[in-house]
This record gives structure tokens, C-alpha cells and sequence, in this order.
DNA sequence: CCTACCGATCGGTAGG
DNA sequence: CCTACCGATCGGTAGG
């Protein structure tokens, strides 16, 4: 007598990560419900019964991934050298899930475009990283931990583009990309202090 | 009596314009046929007396792209700050024409898939773009315009990175992006001399 | 959760 | 270049 709830939650999660994995390997447009449906074992129809439109789908595999990226990030990180580190830890363990980085970098290019389902997503993350870094680049600069002529807003700006450029091509040709190894070089090259 | 030669080539000119339109707006799966051939105002059976396939269709898109490039570069530039001026030309070009952008990023999101049409030409173009940039640092390393601790081929790899990153970030949210004054901002933060 | 179905759309072909 | 068509696949619904 186990509780159909606790059965069904679970069943939602198998069907987040299914979902997850075909967004990354298939793109969210080309990722049908009967694929994402058959990787579970269920039919298209009954995933449907849990994630009543394929839009609800996909705002489940967002809001899990903050979620995920919220707990990974502890919030009693200060403004600083801390948090630039916890992004280069990030790419460590991006390296170790490349589904992952599939996943973001494949939804990140489709949702350019002002009606994809997922644009107002990237647009809050968007801001939401870049405010995050700035904020420690500004910090660094009062300390006097950042090169001359470095200004934070530009090196938080391109910060966030060198990750998510790097993700791609590490994709496409990953032996020729060392993607810690990138981000480090960059990070180094503005500060005046030991990463 | 105008030839039916020149006919059909500017004919197949306008496929190419709709469809590389269409891959960037919608993606190269999500375009169809019939809307490319739509826009271009044929059947989508018509287009298919020109390209005889979806990916005979691509690949032209690419063979163009790659042809209009090489045009706008004079193969005459020699290695140093020439070229890397030259990639803030190509900033400054993409910028007005936000289509190509669109097109490109997106087919170089789809493209990570080592079974898409695109595939073999994205390795193709990050090798010779890498190779390029790492010419010209190493150029400037020998004559001492780059800043010390600064490697050629980590400062190429990251920097066709970042152009790639900046342009998905700038096509979310237009306004935050500043394309141009991005890429100065990185290059000058690389060399002893003023770009 | 299932089977069975809907209308729409896909790339490609036949035959002119 | 067209009309007409093919089999396959799509998201979603009905009714259990």
C-alpha cells in the first residue's frame, strides 16, 4: 500500500528528466511528446495526463534546473573572488554533465526568437547573471583587485558570454576545447590578485 | 526572349535569401519547405525542382555565407592587429543585419549534433576561425603587443567564444548588448598597444 | 494512465 | 514550375 502520490511525483520527475535530455539531444521544437513519452514508457497521451501541453513540459524543466542551480549555490556567497570561483566550479561540473549544457545551450538559441515559450526565461536568467557578476567585479574594483581600465559592467557583460559561447563550441568540437582552462585565462586577465 | 538560364539562377538567389531567413527566424528544422518556398511564392514542390532536397538546400545557404565572407575579407590582411580590427568590422556589419546572426547562431546551436546536415561545416568554421585569430596573437606576442602571461591560443579560442556568446545574449535582449564596444573591450584588455 | 482518434503539417514523389 | 498525392508524424482530445 504505497501512496499513489508519492508514485506520481516520482513519475513527474522521470518525465522532467526524460524532457531535460531530449531538449539537449533534440532541441525543445524538435523534441516530440511520443519521444520524450517512449524514453519513460508511457504513451504520448499519458505524459500528457501529467503536463497538460507541451509548454507546461518545458516551465517544469526550467523551474527544476533554478531549483537545482539555487541549491548547488549556496546564498551566503558575498560579492567577490568567491562567486567568480563558483562559476568556474560550475563549468567543472558542466563538464562532468554535458546533457546539461546540451540542454541550455540548445534552449538558449532557440528562445532568441521573442515567441518561443522559454524567451522571457533566458531574458530574467540573462539579467539575473549578469547583475550577479557585476556585482563582484564591482566590488573587486573598490578594492582595487581589478586592472586599470577594466570596467565591471563590460567584464560581467562579457563573462557571461564567454561561458555560453565556450559551452557551444566545447559541444560541437570538444577535444579542442578546454573549457575550465578558458574561463580561468579570461578571469585571470582582469584581475590583479590570484584567482 | 530573356534567357531562361539567368531566369532560374536569380531564382534559386531568392530561395537562398528566404531559406537562410527562415533557418534564422524559425531554425533550420523548424523551417519547412513550404514556407520558404511561400515566401519566395512557389509551390513547395517547385522548390524542390531547384534543390532536390531539404539539406541540398542548407548546404547551399552555407556555400553562400562562406562566398560572401571571403568577399567582404580581403585575403590580403596579414596577421596582427589588421585582422583583429577586421573582426570588429564583422561586428559592426552584424550588427545591421541581425539576420545573419540569427542564422547563424542558430544552426550553430542545432549544428553541436554530430548527426545534423550542418555539422561538418561548424567544426570546419570554428577550426579556421580559431586558426586565424591564434596567427595574429601569436603575430603580436613576437613583436611584444601582447600583455605578459597572455597565450595566443587561449586568448583565439576564447575570443571567437565570446563573439559567439555575445551575439545569442544580444539577440535576447538587444538593449543590454553592446556588440562592438564588447569585443574592444576584450581585445584592448589583451594588448599593449591601442587597438 | 490506455486506445483510438482528430486536423494539421512534414519531406518527398508522380506525372505532367 | 504545378496539382495531387503518399506515408509519417505532430500536439491535443474523447472516453474510459
Amino acid at each position: 500500500m504505497t501512496g499513489g502520490y508519492l508514485k506520481g511525483r516520482i513519475r513527474r520527475e522521470d518525465i522532467i528528466t526524460a524532457a531535460a535530455a531530449a531538449y539537449g539531444e533534440l532541441g525543445y521544437h524538435g523534441s516530440s511528446l511520443r519521444e520524450i513519452a517512449k524514453r519513460v514508457g508511457i504513451s504520448h497521451a499519458g505524459l500528457l495526463y501529467y503536463f497538460p501541453t507541451k509548454e507546461a513540459l518545458l516551465a517544469a524543466v526550467l523551474e527544476r534546473r533554478d531549483a537545482e542551480d539555487s541549491e548547488r549555490e549556496q546564498l551566503t556567497v558575498p560579492p567577490g573572488l568567491a562567486v567568480l570561483r563558483h562559476f568556474v566550479a560550475l563549468a567543472e561540473h558542466n563538464v562532468r554533465h554535458p546533457g546539461i549544457v546540451d540542454l541550455y545551450s540548445r534552449l538558449a538559441a532557440e528562445a532568441v526568437a521573442p515567441d518561443h515559450p522559454a524567451h522571457e526565461y533566458f531574458v530574467r536568467h540573462y539579467r539575473a547573471a549578469r547583475d550577479g557578476v557585476h556585482e563582484s567585479f564591482a566590488a573587486l574594483a573598490a578594492r582595487g583587485e581589478l586592472r586599470d581600465g577594466v570596467e565591471p559592467a563590460l567584464a560581467a557583460l562579457t563573462f557571461i558570454a564567454l561561458m555560453d559561447g565556450l559551452q557551444v563550441q566545447w559541444l560541437t568540437v570538444p577535444g579542442d576545447v578546454d573549457l575550465v582552462g578558458s574561463l580561468r585565462f579570461y578571469l585571470q586577465n582582469l584581475l590583479t590578485v590570484p584567482l
